[in-house]
RNA sequence: GGCCCGGUGGUGCAGUCGGUUAGCACGCCAGCCUGUCACGCUGGAGGUCGACGGUUCGAGUCCGUUCCGGGUCGCCA
């Protein structure tokens, strides 16, 4: 540990150990508790960043000073390390004790009562710790978690330097990109009526890295994307760990990746186990397929088997005409109000119903759907390869929603039954062979499924074979791959496609012209048309990563300064009102009303 | 924007069929306690039950509207 003296203290809260007694030592820190035993005697726990220290006051002189103090004061303290008489083993200091000689007040907390507890902020209220950040972030539990994420991205850092990359900053204020998220729009002073916005990802800047010559680069990237927040996603901004490669082809960013994070995932996760290279590879179609997602997390070892020939036409309703998936669990032992809360949670997070029968230890067809599926028994136990104790959860819909429910389905099923998940480890996989078009749900004509910058599997004549109408358009795959952990989407990334020719064939097959392609991305057109190397990338978002590391489920209990739900920042008052003159100078005009609150 | 859950002293929660003084834990204040460490014991203060409207003799509880928070779907190339 580095030299602690400062002009407050000469050694830290978490830093005395019995070696240090008989030595008068300074300490800083926040008064956190007092402990009265009787009218001469007491114990105050002073902590600071590093740990906690406990003083034992044993002059009333003192006593009376401490006690007239609100908790959460900054003190400084003067005294003798001394051993104790009852060692306390759950604390690092917990071998010695501070006999204070003098107590200096730092800053004073007017308030004997906080919004929260401090040691119990994370049970408050969400709106209320946000408001008072700087309140909660004292808490140990979240201060750790920030401390971790320093740590995390520290690594990734070193690790990515190591690799040969080469940390490169990029432009917050930019061009607004067409496709995609909403931008943050930041209008301009000099220029009437025109806007910056700031970048939903160093995208097209990190592609132009590429073509400029610059080999290898990385970023911890700020990112901004003005849509609705999610439990794991951040409003308004986020980070990712940026990357792009010259010369280089999928292989080589998985090889990248494969060799930076599963050491960083096994030092700091709250697993030490993580995937080693290579990852899984798993091409979309059979993702959906098998797990029922493109974010599949494979510590659960069920996978979703197709029932449609088997049960569409059982006489069950739902599973007329539809596409029925099935998910069986050997050994399951839940009970039916179990059961009917497991389904109730797939309907409520797919908007779809799960539906159910077992195969009990008798061998007979028991609950749920079973009298439909009674009259095929035998088919049904031969085809699902039914063992005696089974449970056979169901799903029904038009393929996609039957496919999706049935991946819901999965992971609340492994989430129930601890033999079908090893929970304690990271589990990595790449997805791979995303399709390269769909058909757009309210246009309902051939659109990008993805990003536009992928290079079809198959260049240049693959599109023309499909422009020219010799084989589906839909059936062409991308070099866009995502990386996934414990079903968690880390990661989009791709092969870029360096080729003005074939960006241009590719655009063409969603009715653009080489004008909306220079329009949408004229620096990425024009820079391409000098020669560009062929160059992939990914960019793992750092937020997500910490969330996984730290195994926590709110992405806010890993950011120092969270916006709420509502992309609020509470304590700062964001977004605010703003002085007339202001607006003014940036040509807006607008009518702000004030919030009522505070 | 749709759907689901929630809103009760500073914090977290309970509150039965609509019925007397709205309970509990932690925190806070006071007193007691010479080895506490989630200190303990005794006592005390602190609530227009998110807001508005309705039903009723009577509403924390039932109904309607609305605000706020969280989750989820849409959305996130």
């Amino acid at each position: 540990m580095s030299n602690m003296k400062t002009a407050y203290r000469t050694h830290n809260c978490g830093q005395l150990r019995l070696e240090h007694a008989g030595q008068t030592v300074k300490l800083a820190g926040f008064l956190e508790n007092l402990r009265e035993v009787g009218s001469s005697l007491a114990f105050a726990v002073l902590r600071d960043f590093y740990g906690t220290t406990q003083l034992v006051l044993d002059n009333e002189a003192l006593i009376a000073q401490i006690k007239a103090l609100n908790k959460e004061s900054t003190i400084s303290v003067e005294g003798v390390v001394r051993e104790r008489d009852a060692k306390n083993p759950k604390q690092a200091t917990g071998e010695i004790e501070v006999v204070p000689t003098r107590i200096e007040l730092l800053g004073r907390c007017r308030y004997n009562e906080l919004p929260f507890q401090i040691n119990r902020s994370r049970e408050a209220d969400e709106s209320v710790r946000l408001k008072y950040r700087y309140l909660d972030l004292r808490n140990p539990e979240l201060k750790n978690n920030i401390i971790l994420r320093s740590n995390v991205v520290a690594a990734l850092r070193k690790a990515m330097i190591e690799h040969g990359f080469m940390e490169i900053t990029t432009p917050i204020l930019t061009a607004s990109s067409p496709e995609g998220a909403r931008d943050y729009l930041v209008p301009s002073r000099k220029h009437p009526g025109k806007f910056y916005a700031l970048p939903q990802a160093p995208q097209q800047f990190k592609q132009l890295l590429m073509a400029s010559g610059f080999d290898k680069y990385f970023q911890i990237a700020p990112c901004f994307r003005d849509e609705d927040a999610r439990g794991d996603r951040s409003p308004g901004e986020f980070y990712q760990l940026d990357m792009e490669m010259a010369f280089a082809d999928q292989e080589d960013v998985f090889a990248v990746l494969e060799d930076v994070l599963p050491p960083v995932f096994a030092k700091y996760g709250k697993y030490s186990v993580a995937s080693s290279a290579p990852f899984v590879r798993i091409p979309y179609l059979e993702a959906m397929e098998t797990y029922g997602s493109d974010k599949p997390d494979l510590r659960i070892d069920l996978t979703v088997q197709d029932a449609t020939a088997l049960l569409g036409g059982c006489g069950f309703g739902p599973f007329e005409g539809s596409t029925v998936k099935a998910v069986v669990v050997t050994g399951f032992e839940g009970t039916r109000k179990q059961i009917d809360a497991l389904c109730a949670e797939v309907e409520v997070q797919a908007g779809n119903k799960a539906y159910w029968f077992r195969y009990d230890e008798n061998g007979e067809l028991v609950g749920g759907i079973a009298k439909f599926v009674q009259p095929i028994k035998e088919q049904v136990v031969a085809a699902l390869g039914l063992e005696k104790g089974c449970f056979v959860g169901l799903t029904a819909g038009a393929r996609l929603a039957a496919q999706k429910t049935a991946g819901v389905l999965r992971n609340k099923l492994g989430a129930f039954c601890p033999q079908h998940m090893k929970a304690e480890q990271y589990a990595f996989c790449w997805i791979v062979d995303f399709p390269m078009y769909e058909i757009g749900e309210e246009s309902g004509e051939l659109e990008f499924c993805h990003n536009p910058f992928s290079m079809p599997n198959g260049g240049l004549e693959v599109l023309q074979k499909a422009a020219a109408g010799e084989i589906d358009p839909l059936t062409i795959t991308a070099w866009q791959y995502d990386l996934v952990c414990n079903g968690v989407e880390l990661s989009s990334g791709a092969v870029r496609n360096h080729d003005p020719e074939i960006m241009l064939e590719a655009f063409q097959l969603v009715r653009l012209g080489e004008d909306d392609v220079k329009a949408k991305f004229p620096a990425m057109y024009n820079a391409f048309t000098y020669g560009a190397p062929p160059h992939a990338g990914i960019a793992p978002g750092v937020d997500r990563m910490v969330m996984l590391l730290a195994g926590e489920d709110s992405i806010r209990e890993i950011i120092p300064f969270p916006m709420n739900k509502n992309a609020q920042d509470l304590m700062m008052g964001a977004p605010g009102v703003v002085e007339q003159k202001q607006l003014d100078e940036l040509h807006i005009a607008v009518t702000q009303t004030e919030e009522e609150d505070e």
